[in-house]
RNA sequence: GGGCCGCUAGCUCAGCUGGUAGAGCACCGGACUUUUAAUCCGGGUGUCGCGGGUUCGAGUCCCGCGCGGCUCACCA
């Protein structure tokens, strides 16, 4: 290792090694050494299982009598002299052990007796039922795989201290079995968006996570540099940009599953990395994309929970299609009286400020409407709506509507006061996207960092020609707190962003 | 960034107005051959987040700092 990395070596709120260890952990080294007198390879090698422990038990009919292994870590162990049960966890579940000192031995029942909560072990032996009715093995064997140095968290209330859940997450999920199946959840619903996109005939793809420019959203990038090359790059705030110009390749149909880093706030809603999925399909427009939207959640639901009726936070919410579609202007109107597109610029800002909205001295309506749609309204809506016609102040890579050249063919999703999920018909008039790249810039030269900066290469595609396509992109970690009823983000991101517990030096 | 709350044993938590730091689980020793939060007997294992200050004396009061949670602000 290199002194710079020296430099960067933290702790992270982990027992400082140099530190005299605990009591309990000395105990478990000097157990190390105890099995390796004993012959015992305290660290040791492949494993063959039979079966995992729920099938032991949902087959329970005819395995009973049989032989069988399993392998996984100790969670409990109940001793009552020459017999013991231990608790052994594999993923699928728990499955008792039962340890007869007639039916081992003495001097291999002592020597399971040295078993410390926390050891991983391999157990071979027979199905049988207690006198209880619980189904356990009757140990014939039993091999230390791995030798546990830490204690557990208590058995009863395990570990709730949310700073060192996130922080040693392999703890939080050996110990709490929601978080197990919350993660289990992620996997699930990830996987049915695959394979939804796959049978209506997208392609999965990957795009460049270091960016030359940042774009494809209104956020603030991390920046980092490239060595060899001299150059600075951006972590990639949106997938959007490289994937239109697949779109202008020839792909037609394409989606990219993708972690996005946006150098901002860290909230129960926000991590700085977090998942996006983007997808875009030629010849489709934002119908089309309300539609998919509609069909993807449905999927996801049903693969998470089974229903498309679930409970967030205590609130029921509909997810069956077709969702209401409202326009941004008639939402607004219905919250607050205000008929924003009726006004002029003036009157609108007028408007908002009457509303108690704060909004720039050159306010256009486009941007007092979306004010008092985000600060107003969105929150309100609980079950998924289609929010439309978005300002094309807003919307700088949405194609403008024909009816209303002040508005875009863009809506969002939004469910339980949250944007879900956000589309349009995409812009493919290479001029008009310059303009609106422009007019971007001159928003970031008056102040706004998180404006669009202008991007030739993406107007330079435009200019061979895109399809007509429809867009829409979706915040997989949101959707995943809907469907599994979590409260942060934080719930369903296995390693969130942490501040290092100790600072070196 | 502001406000509020938290940080005490491996874990979960008590600790009143300042007076030698506690419980449950875990752990250690002993008993116990179908238990399951096993039970029974004995044992407290600690940098009270860190650093200052006040005081005869600080887990407790004051100041600063660190980390975290909630919340407001920010945030397509």
């Amino acid at each position: 290792m290199s002194e710079y990395m020296d430099e960067l070596e933290t702790t992270n709120g982990v027992d400082n090694p140099e530190v005299a260890e605990s009591e309990q952990i000395e105990q478990r080294r000097a157990k190390l050494e105890y099995w390796r007198s004993q012959g015992v390879d305290p660290y040791g090698s492949r494993f063959v299982r039979s079966h995992s422990a729920s099938e032991i038990l949902e087959g329970f009919e005819q395995l009973e009598g049989s032989d069988v292994s399993i392998a996984g870590r100790v969670m409990a162990f109940r001793g009552h002299g020459k017999a013991s049960f231990l608790d052994v966890h594999d993923l699928s579940g728990r499955m008792q052990v039962y340890a007869k000192a007639d039916h081992l031995g003495e001097d291999i029942y002592s020597q399971i007796q040295q078993i410390d909560l926390g050891d991983i072990v391999g157990v071979e032996g027979t199905v049988f039922r207690t006198r209880r009715g619980e189904v356990s093995i009757d140990v014939k064997r039993l091999t230390l795989l791995t030798k546990a140095l830490r204690p557990l968290p208590d058995k009863w209330h395990g570990l709730k201290d949310v700073d060192l859940r996130y922080r040693q997450r392999y703890v939080d999920l050996m110990v709490n079995a929601d978080v197990r199946r919350t993660f289990l959840t992620r996997s699930k619903i990830v996987s049915a968006m695959r394979e939804f996109f796959t049978s209506r005939g997208f392609i999965e793809v990957e795009t460049p996570a270091m960016h030359a420019l940042p774009g494809g959203a209104a956020a603030r990038p991390f920046i980092t540099h490239h060595n060899a090359l001299d150059m600075q790059l951006y972590l990639r705030i949106a997938t959007e940009l490289h994937l239109k110009r697949l779109i202008v390749g020839g792909l037609e149909r394409v989606y990219e599953i993708g972690r996005v880093f946006r150098n901002e706030g860290i909230s129960t809603k926000h991590n700085p990395e977090f998942t996006m999925v983007e997808v875009y399909q030629a010849y489709a427009d934002y119908e089309d994309m309300m539609e998919l939207t509609e069909s993807l959640v449905v999927q996801c639901a049903l693969a998470a929970t089974g229903s498309t009726v679930v409970k967030y936070q205590g609130k029921d919410v509909d997810l069956t299609p077709p969702w209401p579609r409202v326009t941004m202007n008639q939402v607004v109107l219905d919250h607050t009286g205000v008929d924003f597109m009726s006004l002029t610029d003036e009157e609108a800002r007028a408007a908002a400020a009457r509303l108690g909205l704060e909004v720039a001295k050159d306010a256009t309506r486009g941007v007092c409407l979306n004010e008092a749609y985000e600060e107003l309204v969105e929150a309100h809506i609980i079950n998924p709506t289609f929010v439309t016609d978005y300002p094309i102040e807003i919307s700088p890579l949405a194609k403008r509507r024909t009816d209303c050249p002040q508005l875009t063919y863009r809506f969002e999703a939004v469910c339980v006061g949250r944007e879900l999920a956000n589309a349009f018909s995409e812009l493919n008039d290479a001029d008009d996207q310059r303009k609106r790249f422009e007019a971007q810039v001159a928003e970031r030269e008056k102040g706004d960092d998180e404006a669009h900066v202008m991007d030739d290469d993406f107007v330079c595609a435009l200019e061979y020609g895109m399809p007509p396509t429809g867009g829409m992109g979706l915040g997989v970690d949101r959707l995943i707190m809907l469907l599994t009823d979590s409260a942060s983000i934080r719930d369903v991101i296995l390693f969130p962003l942490m501040r290092p517990k100790d600072q070196p030096e």
